[in-house]
DNA sequence: TAGATTGTTAATCGATTAACAATC
DNA sequence: TAGATTGTTAATCGATTAACAATC
């Protein structure tokens, strides 16, 4: 429980997600175990480096000549990544992206509720798929009463730094953007940009590239 | 013109698009020259490393005493990205997520057409923002005529793995999945996930960790 | 036992940072 | 000119790969 963390590195982190989603496709067709190598070879990585990745996260090591507990490796997974610790969240922006946000319910299963969404439209209040749309003026008191910490941006571009302005005012953390704008925040808010896209550009970068 | 790159690590093209972010801000306010190391307090990067980014990308060298010319940075980062080769892509599964990405207009400014969605139920066939949504059966047809290079995958969980299989079949190298599952495609197929609920997850832990 | 697969130590590779000369 | 800012070469740092002993 030390600060000094025990040296996962972030290259490690970043392919956790990609291990999850395979490790949960095996455990649906019922694998029980599965190698190192089989791992590597489904998403491309070297078989030496998924041992190295799993090493500091797997509560088991591997075992010779098996490999990894599939149903086992999912939850020590998850558990790393934090998806057991309940965080709520709200969205801000309840266009045609944040009520399909709102509406989406994968989220629970990485331990996140969003349980609002907030429109400066009057026009957009009322509910979607059972969650409710507020007026931006109760934005802060529901943060407050309900510890939100994260927010989901999801209004136009032109609306987007003020909105923010108004989340951070709110005493919100951090910030998943969809506005392709550069937002400016205070120190210790973090803001990550979902630019799709700039997603899809990259992808097709990669893919005329290679040809 | 060779096929060795000319020497651009994939971190530095990673960070291109905040570049773009940051910079179209400044433009906007008018800012006409902006200096490497304004640039790395704005974004956290080191005043070095944004000039070694920039140096490869940019048609000018900075200006000693003035810094880098924002209008023309803009355009060389947009031309070095491939935001000026026009690129057709296609939306599969229109549901909420679906239906708000096909309505979305940002994406023109990066090159790309989003030209259609598509859905296996007839009940969704229709049109949205101006843009029509076909059933599944005209996919492969569309594609092939307006040669659609990239898809972006928004169908439920359960259905991921066999529409892709169809979007695979189609003709497409690229693939932007939101949809939360591993998925198995042939060589030369690319995918990108395009996870919320890992995004939002990841965040939050950036959020808490801190502290 | 034999063989497959693991975990770890050392070597390589790539990217970032530090130091400094070049330039308007 | 003096000073701010650039671009580049060398040093550091971190992550990946290679080699190999340990294990069921």
């Amino acid at each position: 429980m030390g600060s000094a963390e025990n040296a996962v590195s972030k290259a490690t982190i970043s392919r956790m997600p990609a291990y999850l989603r395979y490790l949960k496709g095996e455990a649906g067709k019922g694998v029980a175990y599965v190698s190192s190598s089989a791992i590597a070879a489904a998403l491309g990585f070297s078989a030496v480096g998924v041992r190295k990745d799993l090493a500091p996260v797997s509560s088991q090591p591997g075992k010779p000549r098996f490999g990894f507990e599939v149903r086992r490796l999912i939850e020590d997974i998850e558990k790393f990544l934090g998806y057991h610790r309940w965080t709520n969240a709200v969205i801000v922006g309840a266009g045609g992206l944040g009520r399909a946000i709102l509406a989406y319910e994968g989220f629970e299963n990485y331990g996140i509720h969003v349980i609002a969404a907030f429109d400066s439209s009057p026009a957009k209040v009322g509910a979607v798929g059972g969650k409710p749309i507020y007026p931006m003026e109760r934005l802060k008191d529901i943060v407050v009463r309900n510890s939100v910490r994260v927010a989901i941006l999801t209004v136009p571009r032109s609306a987007a730094q003020e909105a923010c302005d108004e989340i951070v005012q709110a005493g919100i953390c951090a910030i998943l953007n969809f506005a392709p704008v550069y937002l400016h925040v205070p120190e210790g808010v973090c803001v990550k940009y979902e630019d799709l896209a700039v997603s899809l550009a990259a992808l097709c970068g990669e893919c005329t590239e290679d040809r």
